[in-house]
RNA sequence: GGAGAAUUGGCAGAGUGGUCGAAUGCGGCAGUCUUGAAAACUGUUGAGGGUCACACCUCCGGGGGUUCGAAUCCCUCAUUCUCCGCCA
């Protein structure tokens, strides 16, 4: 959620940054501003009202002890009219600030002046590149068949159990899910992230805090018996922690991971490129959220990116780093970059990673807030990226590291996974 | 799931109908002292709205009610603790 006075000081900024989102926000933004002036107005009338409804109870109060009574049954008749009034008052101001709020949520954030315009991924900047694309041996396979050569994820199994993008990970393939966990945490844990265990179900507060709802409510499972969601995200209940909460400047920056599945409902995506691991239900995830000072949270946003290239490095993957254009920078984000790993096998680049930072946006909604130098309660910012997401890295993995003879396990995570090839 | 107790400012913790946005302690900030720091002492210190600044208004877990007036009484929901039940 966007600050009231930014936007009310910035009217003209913002207009034209959340074009970039290709929103024309002018109606929404003009409707902000003149919501606000009604409900300043509503308010001063109620505020009146309550404080002349105090004076003459305070009145009342001394009359009873004086012994007046019948000068205070007096003043009574007038403190009944006024609780009418300021009862109306309230009602009208309620649902001002309701209208005012709602409009709020839908605005979304704007993107950061280094943004490219654009409206598809087509126009995303491609900021960085590393890697060798390997050379296959003819009759290399999609990952979707070397899981079924090979016996390690089993779809169909899946479908039975639950359905369509519950994969089952059988024996090895397991045992590198597992791997994979171990060893993003081990490298989040050494760039001085703290691991956290999260719930995998969240409630409707910590779901608007970080902004899955309202508008996304159809995006995420939900258990209706006890109103629950189950997390799309380790972002949720992660940043969440954060949510009221009041830090000294000395605890920033914060920087915490944490492994969880993610659940996505991903209703109406069918096709090719959901195949295998491209697109699930159910997946993976370790996740990086930081809380940052807003003057640093750019420079945390650099570490992140480094963070993450140093693990696609470390796991010989080709990729690229993308700066995602307007259109396809997300809701609350005011920019993200992308790395996609290069998949040999199916010939084209896949989301790995994802990380942003939402400067002011999620804290204003999460009222997370820190005491400046000044002693004054000021909004954090929060970053948060994935590092990494399991699926597609395995694709990765999978497709890239193929030989005739099996799959060769890249050497950094053979300590975990205990064995070198899959065949 | 059943019975009882509780939920107050960054934290701890008083406060049972008007003088309470709220004692006290800790923490924070500023100062005195000190070469500097610590200790000690002094002052200051909740949040939001509103105002040029005041005034004023709202907030004592969430929501609702009683009353001229509610942190305080009532209802309800959530959470925590104790006891019982169930259980990995």
């Amino acid at each position: 959620m966007l600050q009231l006075p930014f936007i009310k000081e910035n009217k003209d900024l913002v207009i034209a940054r959340l074009a970039k989102k290709n929103i024309d926000a002018t109606a929404m933004i003009n409707d902000v501003i003149s919501f606000d002036e009604d409900r300043k107005r509503i308010q001063t009338n109620l505020d009146n009202t309550l404080a002349e409804s105090n004076a003459l109870s305070k009145e009342i109060g001394n009359l009873y002890k004086s012994g007046e009574a019948q000068k205070a049954n007096l003043l009574k008749e007038k403190t009944s009219q006024l609780k009418e009034l300021s009862k109306e008052l309230s009602e009208t101001l309620t649902a001002k600030v309701e209208a005012l709020k709602e409009l709020l949520f839908k605005i979304p954030n704007v993107p950061h002046e280094i943004v490219p315009a654009g409206t598809t991924e087509a126009d995303n900047e491609e900021t960085f590149r590393e890697g060798d694309i390997p050379k296959l041996y003819d009759g290399a396979l999609p990952h979707w068949e070397l899981a079924k050569k090979y016996d390690i994820i089993d779809f169909e199994l899946g479908n039975k159990i639950t359905g369509a993008g519950f994969p089952v990970y059988k024996g090895k393939g397991a045992r590198l899910q597992r791997a994979l966990i171990a060893y993003f945490l081990d490298k989040n844990i050494d760039t001085g992230y703290t691991e956290y265990q999260l719930p995998h179900l969240i409630n409707e507060a910590s779901g608007i805090g970080t902004g899955q709802l309202p508008d996304k409510e159809g995006q995420m499972y939900h258990v209706g018996e006890d109103n629950l969601y189950l997390i799309p995200t380790a972002e949720v209940p992660g940043t969440n922690i954060f949510r009221d909460v009041v830090l000294s400047e000395s605890e920033l920056p914060i920087a915490i991971t944490g492994y969880t599945p993610c659940f996505r409902r991903e209703a109406g995506s069918y096709g090719a490129h959901v195949r295998g691991l491209n697109r699930l239900h159910q997946f993976d995830k370790v996740e990086i959220i930081r809380v940052e000072h807003p003057r640093k949270s750019y420079d945390a946003l650099v570490g992140m990116v480094d963070h993450v290239k140093g693990i696609l490095q470390e796991l010989k993957l080709p990729y690229k780093i993308l700066r995602l254009c307007g259109g396809d920078t997300s809701f609350a984000a005011a920019i993200t970059y992308d790395f996609e790993v290069f998949s040999t096998a199916q010939d084209r680049w896949l989301e790995v990673s994802s990380i942003s930072n939402f400067e002011t946006f999620q804290a204003n909604r999460l009222k997370l807030r820190f005491k400046n130098a000044k002693g004054k309660n000021e909004l954090a910012h929060t970053l948060n990226g994935s590092s990494l997401a399991l699926p597609r890295v395995l694709a990765g993995i999978l497709e890239n590291y193929q030989t005739e003879e099996g799959i060769v396990i890249p050497e950094v995570l053979q300590p975990y996974t205990g064995f070198k090839i899959i065949n």
